[in-house]
RNA sequence: GCGCACGUGGCGUAAUUGGUAGCCGCGCCAGACUUAGGAUCUGGUGUCUUGCGACGUGUAGGUUCGAGUCCUAUCGUGCGCACCA
């Protein structure tokens, strides 16, 4: 019988199914194995042939650990949240939780039909309240929690209230938005709602006035990491910076942790450099320059701490506190002027233009190793939120400040030897020092390296400033100024944040009149009726970011259904953390940074046994879509194919790409697709019409979306799954192109019909060759998964089909090993083969085989004989030949004589099992 | 500008990690069969050359008996970060 998907894939589907053969439990006489996918979002266009490309990597890894003996958790959900639904919900009225359940149905239809073993009994969404209880739960957590930088860790706020009341703040380190010191009796006479506010300054869920960025056209703030270039990752809408009241969680107080746990995971390269970078650590010194007449000291950040005897101006960050300080009267109007200026300039429009500006503020500091008096500027190349917001200016040796000295015509001095600065800056950190002899300190002759540590450990014992290491990594803006999300379980009393009692959880979305921000400007859920405590105090009104329901779902799957906690102890300590996490290097200065800081915070606290979450990650590569192209004359409804379009002048159009197979355009559908192109003339190649093709994003616009539900109806999905694994390396991005499933779906073809013709009952021994090859297929394929590299392990699998189809091998073990060893990449025709086969119970607990190495030993040996590198004849040797009888082989061939040329050999070297190469 | 990854047939890719470059597949060519298909099967297919053979992994060097693989320079592509002092 012919080898009918449909027919199989129903029937074993169904059984899957109905027997709950993919729901695993926590047991203790299997080591575990947990493989994680990013939940995806469910957005309303489905899944296009580019999502399952990771589900299918992971499912047959999954299938794989499982058929070694690992009790193998592998779960699925959804990230529910999310602003299309929202903006979706604007414009139709429709209710975001009503269009994400419509779209959550269609995605688990679609991934229902290539048959993947999630354990759909874990399934979470993070809209759910059974599941959104926990994220609020972790939010109260971070806020009743600060982070002592002594014991390196999250601790119990009231561990530092305790502190407070004894101490003041004295002895203790916590991480902080601001320093801030006091004495134990100035703590205790602060009032109640004095005290929280001060404690603000220590939460890691804390609130407060920082500058953010603002996305008028979404209404909402937005992270870092969503913000790309000054516009909004969703929509490119611009964004600018705005101080706002916003909660936050002070990851920054998890830099070096998060840095440092990057050495002890299993992930890419480039992702971890990725991560790097964003953390951005950099060490240097903070130094105090002490300003003229004035009994202030201007902190700065510096990591060329050698090069003070270089500065000739301050700058500060217009958003400074230091700018009103030291603004003198008579430049007060400048000042003004230009911070008025700034304040209009969006983030994208300062980095466009790049214009250098700035405006002196009447103000001299002090240079502590020379004494002299240098201006202090206002100006916005200077970032408020990095180091201390203002920094020394050595225009010499930096370029941002080069730039600006020649613009205002400040001194440049050079401190290093034979650096050129007339044109530009010399900005590299070698060389020889000059230029650099104070009263107290001499760095002349020193190179940069032994200055920067001679002016760091001067300036320490000198109290002039102390060394210091500063992280890029700002704190995350946990608010939104939106509807669809987490309501934060806050109300307010007389302005103050107060915490629901954890008895309140979940604090359920209220309902809304309108998805659209108030008259008055305030978020969505201002709207919402009785949006109250029972006392009628206000609950906070803006919700929770779409990471915050993300960064702990991988720990919801080990416990999905208690009430009682988030994850309990038996069940974390069993699956511990994801063995293999895979989805898209998108996430990496987001989710993947997001959920590593919430796993070490609850792990501070007890909550969860491992400090970092996930073990080994592969990130897949992007499908793109390939768009395929007709050229159109202009002027006519003729269409001209694409090797022929040259002669003429053309419009290219897109087409739809379902009308085009190996980029040849079907005409008939072509003509019926739009009424103005029913009367297409074609102008053909060899009687073809062939479509030029472009790799672009796939999409809908594009008319290059390919559907999976397309290709498993016509090719089943054994063979998407093949053939998205065919196509090339998994970490690598290309484009989608159907042209070549072909090739995978004979092969699927041609394995059935060789074992359809099997003698199923007989139980004879596999001949040599038979052994051979299965061999050959298992230690290939065992490597292939292990090593991520399943584009390869495809190809085994054709080449050992074609090696059992020129055998004509009707051997019944052959086919169990077969069956077993396929399996994981298509289980719906190894299932098939499996209960043919006689077995009992499905094939996804069908023992992975060793292979057998004997068998894959050769009697003889083929040689390649090289003469001075270059192979000229091939000679075949014993196995077990000596490297003394493989040269005498090789010399003794009849070809020998020819490429001697009646030389005498200088040298012979012989590799045994791979080449003998002759030196002549 | 900085960081990371990568350049191999007409195309997607492979190469036991320094040892016969081009496995497997698509496409293409030739043939077989046939109820003429978007089917199946067989053989061929890096370039040049009638052939012997020569050349060939972006380019130019180097190390080595031997380089797609290692080193140096250079060009190109993709991704990430980007006024972070």
């Amino acid at each position: 019988m012919e080898y009918n998907h449909r027919e199989i894939e129903n029937r074993w589907q169904e059984y899957w199914r109905s027997n709950r053969i993919y729901e695993v439990k926590e047991d203790s006489t299997k080591p575990k194995y947990y493989v994680l996918d990013m939940f995806p979002y469910p957005s309303g266009a489905g899944l296009h042939v580019g999502h399952p490309l990771g589900y299918i990597a992971s499912d047959i890894y999954s299938r794989f650990k499982r058929q070694q003996g690992f009790n193998v958790l592998h779960p699925m959900g959804y990230d529910a949240y999310g602003l299309p639904a929202e903006q979706y919900a604007i414009q139709t009225g429709q209710h975001p939780e009503k269009t994400t359940m419509e779209n959550i149905a269609r995605y688990r239809a679609q991934l229902d039909k290539i048959g993947f073993s999630f354990d759909w009994s874990r399934e979470v969404r993070t809209c759910d309240p059974g599941f959104y209880k926990w994220t609020q739960w972790a939010f109260m957590q971070m806020f009743n929690s600060y982070y002592d930088r002594t014991l390196g860790k999250a601790m119990p706020i009231s561990h530092l209230v305790e502190h407070f009341e004894k101490h003041g703040s004295e002895g203790i380190n916590p991480a902080a938005s601001k320093d801030i010191e006091f004495t134990a009796e100035e703590w205790n006479s602060l009032s109640d709602d004095e005290k929280l506010g001060r404690l603000m300054n220590y939460r890691i869920a804390y609130q407060g006035e920082t500058m953010v960025n603002w996305c008028p056209q979404l209404g909402t703030v937005l992270a870092n990491d969503e913000v790309s270039e000054g516009l909004s990752v969703r929509g490119g809408y611009p964004v600018e910076q705005k101080l706002m009241n916003q909660w936050c969680l002070r990851v920054s107080a998890y830099a070096s942790r998060l840095l440092d746990g990057l050495d002890k995971l299993d992930w890419s390269d480039s992702l971890k450099e990725t991560q790097r970078n964003w953390i951005g650590r950099s060490e240097g010194a903070e130094m105090k320059f002490q300003v003229a007449d004035k009994d202030i000291a201007l902190e700065i950040f510096t990591t060329r701490a050698d090069t003070v005897f270089g500065v000739t101006f301050m700058v500060l960050a217009p958003e400074s506190a230091y700018v009103d300080m030291l603004t003198t009267a008579e430049q007060k109007p400048a000042v003004d002027a230009y911070l008025e200026e700034v304040k209009h300039k969006t983030e994208r429009e300062r980095q466009i233009e790049k214009k250098v500006s700035g405006v002196f503020t009447g103000s001299y500091a002090i240079n502590p190793l020379t004494g002299e008096k240098i201006p202090v500027w206002v100006s916005d190349y200077v970032l408020a939120g990095y180091g201390t917001g203002a920094i020394m200016a050595v225009p010499a040796h930096d370029s941002r400040d080069y730039a600006f000295a020649r613009h205002f015509n400040l001194p440049v001095i050079p401190l290093i030897e034979g650096a050129d600065v007339s044109e530009q800056s010399f900005d590299a950190k070698e060389g020889i020092m000059i230029n650099s002899k104070g009263p107290e300190l001499d760095l002349n002759g020193l190179t940069v390296k032994e200055a920067i540590a001679k002016t760091k450990k001067y300036i320490e014992e000198a109290g002039l400033g102390k060394v210091k290491t500063n992280y890029r990594l700002r704190d995350a803006i946990f608010s939104r100024q939106r509807y669809w999300g987490e309501p934060f379980p806050v109300y307010y009393k007389d302005g103050v944040a107060h915490l629901l009692d954890e008895s309140a959880l979940p604090l359920l979305l209220p309902e809304v009149s309108s998805y659209l921000p108030t008259e008055s400007g305030q978020p969505p859920l201002a709207r919402a009726e009785g949006w109250t405590t029972a006392e009628g105090y206000p609950l906070e009104v803006c919700t929770m970011p779409g990471f915050a329901g993300s960064s702990a779902y991988y720990l919801r799957y080990m416990d999905p259904h208690n009430d009682k906690a988030l994850v309990s102890k038996e069940a974390n300590e069993y699956w511990r953390n994801v063995d293999l996490y895979l989805g898209g290097a998108e996430h990496a200065t987001g989710h993947l940074i997001y959920s590593r800081f919430w796993n070490k915070f609850l792990y501070d606290l007890g909550y969860v046994v491992e400090d970092e979450p996930f073990k080994r990650l592969v990130n897949q590569g992007m499908i793109q879509g390939r768009t395929s192209f007709v050229y159109r004359i202009k002027g006519t409804n003729t269409f001209v194919s694409h090797g022929l379009r040259d002669q003429y002048d053309v419009t290219p159009i897109r087409v739809d790409i379902s009308m085009v197979r190996n980029d040849q355009l079907d005409t008939e559908a072509f003509r019926k697709w739009r009424p103005e192109f029913a009367d297409a003339e074609f102008i053909l190649e060899d009687g073809k019409y062939i479509c030029g093709y472009a790799v672009e994003k796939m999409s809908k616009s594009m008319f290059n979306v390919v559907n999976p539900d397309d290709i498993v109806e016509r090719y089943g999905a054994d063979t998407l799954r093949l053939y998205e694994m065919f196509l090339g390396p998994l970490e690598q991005s290309k484009p989608w192109d159907t042209n070549g499933i072909d090739g995978v779906n004979r092969f699927l073809k041609k394995i059935w019909g060789l074992f359809e013709r099997a003698d199923l009952d007989s139980d004879k021994e596999m001949t040599k060759e038979e052994k051979k090859a299965i061999n050959k297929l298992i230690k290939k394929v065992t490597s292939d998964i292990q090593g991520f590299s399943f584009n390869t392990s495809i190809a085994a699998f054709m080449i050992a089909a074609n090696e059992l189809g020129s055998l004509k091998s009707d051997n019944r073990k052959v086919y169990d090993l077969f069956a077993r060893v396929l399996a994981p990449f298509a289980p719906h025709i190894a299932e098939e083969m499996w209960h043919r086969l006689g077995h009992d119970g499905s094939v996804v607990d069908a023992e992975w085989p060793a292979h057998d190495e004997s068998a894959l030993v050769e009697d003889t040996v083929k040689y390649p004989v090289s003469f001075n590198g270059k192979t000229r004849y091939m000679i075949e040797a014993p196995a077990a030949a000596s490297k003394e009888d493989v040269e005498a082989l090789a010399l003794s061939d009849a070809n020998a004589e020819k490429w001697l040329a009646g030389k005498t050999p200088r040298k012979i070297i012989v590799v045994p099992g791979r080449i003998v190469n002759i030196v002549i």
